[in-house]
Formats: structure tokens, sequence, C-alpha cells
DNA sequence: AGAAAAATGAACTGATGCGTTCAGTTCAGC
DNA sequence: GCTGAACTGAACGCATCAGTTCATTTTTCT
């Protein structure tokens, strides 16, 4: 029956999944991952074809897993201060968690290595959020609520203050990730920041 | 005499940094060093006292150089627009080049290995930027050109915008870098939407 | 020139790791 | 209960690599 091997493979991937994100792929044995498994290390070159294979399945399977975590609010063009707030947060309980945070240390460090995996990673969260918010972007300015002369670039602007200088600290590792009380702060400023930005005056922040 | 076997050093942190920056820390190896050098393995040895000396370094040599390639312009505080522009231009300079990019990929990738040298990176750019933009804005705020609640929020966020989207697609190896008119469509976008965003009126661009 | 210091190159140790092989065992399905 | 596919565990081949050793040569200093 397949429903044995399935979870073997499954019981493999997972086992991969944690060591290759705790000591990035040069650090992970494939011996490590039999023994962590728990599965013969012939058992794993049956079901996957070695050692690159499979940290591309577990990478793809990562990266689908962090997508999905993301939080599709809905979009009101009526309230952009909520609006805005809500893809903001979306964004930063993504981009911040330490599973994400991990990935892209490890996908950054093995970039040479798999050139692929980098376009699958960005694919897997800032770019959908891109997406989404320019074409919200977009709906604000055909509607007049906000004067944008390129929606692209303001939607960058407005991700790149979430992700800024903090999220660059935490891949270096100074930093452990985002507290809740950070996260309402940073949200808040570059939600203040963009409107005011764009000569949205209803923004009734009283920083 | 000590020129010589200071030379051997030089070329052995030269021949180090090349190969460290192009292959990582696993994938260099010390053989493949000495042979770049070019020098015996034993030289190499009586330099430096392993493979982590020497790695620990060249990231601190290559971090010196980084941080003098950062062109300290002059800040007027009665032209915010060219002062940011400069101190943006000068950031932006510095983080998207190659030697930096280069640097970012293997020290973020390394960083559960040599976890003190991700604040050495980011006290080579990020930081000092950070402070000299801090000090600046809180000068504007003082003589009230600028209404800025938190200096330290607000600098960050302006930098955010600079290293945001892009930055992160470069260090995925989903960009090469930025280009000339790229850097100044970007500097100029995220100072606008910032003196905007803190209520400067006198800002001219046409865009 | 001669002594001392440094560099060379080549071999060697010890360890790790990828991937393979194979004889024996387990287990689902008929 | 039998059959065949999947799994096991242990060994093996082969390669790479960090770091050491040492006899020989080159260079530097006196």
């Amino acid at each position: 029956m397949s429903t044995v091997r399935f979870a073997k493979r499954e019981s493999i991937l997972l086992a991969a999944k944690r060591i290759f994100l705790l000591h990035g792929y040069a650090g992970a044995s494939m011996e490590a991952i039999a023994e962590a498994a728990p599965v013969a290390k012939a058992t794993l070159y049956s079901h996957f074809e070695g050692k690159q294979d499979l940290f591309a399945a577990v990478i793809s399977l990562q990266c689908e897993a962090l997508l999905n975590t993301l939080a599709w609010a809905h979009t009101e063009v009526r309230d952009p201060v909520a609006a805005l707030t809500a893809i903001a947060r979306a964004f930063v309980d993504l981009i911040y968690s330490e599973d994400a945070l991990t990935l892209y240390r490890v996908i950054i460090g093995e970039q040479l290595h798999f050139p692929e995996l980098g376009g699958r990673v960005y694919r897997s969260g800032p770019e959908p959020v891109l997406r989404r918010l320019s074409a919200y972007l977009e709906d604000l300015s055909v509607q007049k609520v906000l004067a944008i002369p390129d929606v692209g670039v303001s939607a960058r602007l407005f991700l790149g203050m979430l992700k800024g200088d903090e999220h660059f600290r935490c891949l270096l590792g100074q930093k452990e990730g985002l507290s809740e009380a950070e996260k309402i702060s940073l949200v808040g400023a570059a939600v203040d920041l963009f409107l005011r930005g764009h000569g949205y005056a209803e923004s009734l922040c009283a920083r």
C-alpha cells in the first residue's frame, strides 16, 4: 500500500526541513536527516534523487506553507487607513515570522548554489503582497482617493518601510523578531507617513 | 625583513576574500585559498590560526573597506531635499554595490556559524547612516523645518524605503543591482514621499 | 659569508559526507 | 499463508577537506 510509503515521505520531509533550516544546506548531512526521520539512508535515496533534490523539495514546501499563512484581509477602498493597515500587518506578520526569517537566511546564503530557489521564495510572500497592494493603490488612484503617479513605485516604498531596517537586522541576527508592540508601531508609522505623503488629509492619527 | 611577510599576508587576505565571497564559507577550501594566494598551506597557517580566524579577518577588512566607500556629504539644514537626497544616494550606492551585496549574502547565510559578524556588518553601513540621518532629522525638527515626532522611527522608515523591496530581490538573486536611472528614481521617490509625509510643502518635484 | 627566520611542497592523519550495495526483514494485499 | 514490494542496517568506495609534519630551499638580517 502506498499510504505507508507516503507517510515515510512526509516523515523524511519533516526531518529534512528541521535539519536544513537549522544548519543550512552544507551543514546538514543526509545521515543526520535519515536518523531524524527516522528512516534508513537507502529509503531516503529511494524517495529523493539526492541531497539537492531533497533540499529543493523542502524549500518549495516551506514556501507554500508560508504563503498559506498570509492573511488576505478584505480591502475596503473607502477606508485606506484600515485597508493599508491590514495589508501591512499581514505582510509584517509573514516576513518577521521565525519560519520566514530562517527560510530567508538559508536561501540567501545558498543563493549561488540554488539560484532558482530565490525566485520561489520571493514569489511566496513579497511578490503576491506587492501585487495585491498595487491593485489596491490602483483602485484608490482611479477613485481619486489618493493621487498616486506610479502605483508600482509607491507600493514598493510602502513595503520597503515595513521591511526596511528592522528586517535586515533580523536577517543579520541582531534581532529576534518583532514584538506585538513593535509591529503595531511600525505599521502605524508606515501607514501614516504613506498616506500623508500622498496627500490623504483625513489621517487622524494623533502621533 | 617583515615587509615581505606583510606582503604575503596581504596576498593571502586578498585571495581569501575572493574565494570566501565567491563560494561562501563552507564552499571555500583552505587549499584553494593557498593556491590562489599563491602560498604554501603551511604559510597560510603560520599567518592565521585557522579557517574561522581567516574568515573573520576577511570579513572585518571588507566591512572596513565598505564603510570607507561611504560618501559623507555635507548636510545643509536649509535644503532638506538636497541633504536627504545626498544621504539617500550615499546609502543606496553603498548597499546596492556588488561588494556589499555579496558580503551581505555570505554573512546572512553564515549567521548561525558566526553570530558576531552580523553585528560587524550592520555597523559597517546601515548603522552609521542611520545615526547620521537621525542627527540630521533632529536638526530639522529642532529648527522647526519638519515636524518629526520620533526621529528614530522616521529615519528607519526612510532608509527602509531605500532598502526595501529591491534590495531583498538583489539578496535573493532576482536582480543584479540598481542602474543609475533606477537609483535616481528610487531616491527621488523616497525623498519626495518622506518630505510630503512630514508636511514639507516646498517639495517642488514635478512627479 | 654565515646564522636565523620564513617559505615551500609534498605527504600524511583523521574525520566527514555523499551515494551505493546487499542480504535479510517487515508488511500490505491477494 | 504466500508473494512481492518496500524498508532496514551495516558496510563500503570514493572524494573532500582541515590541519600537521618535515626535510629542503629561499630569503633576510647581522
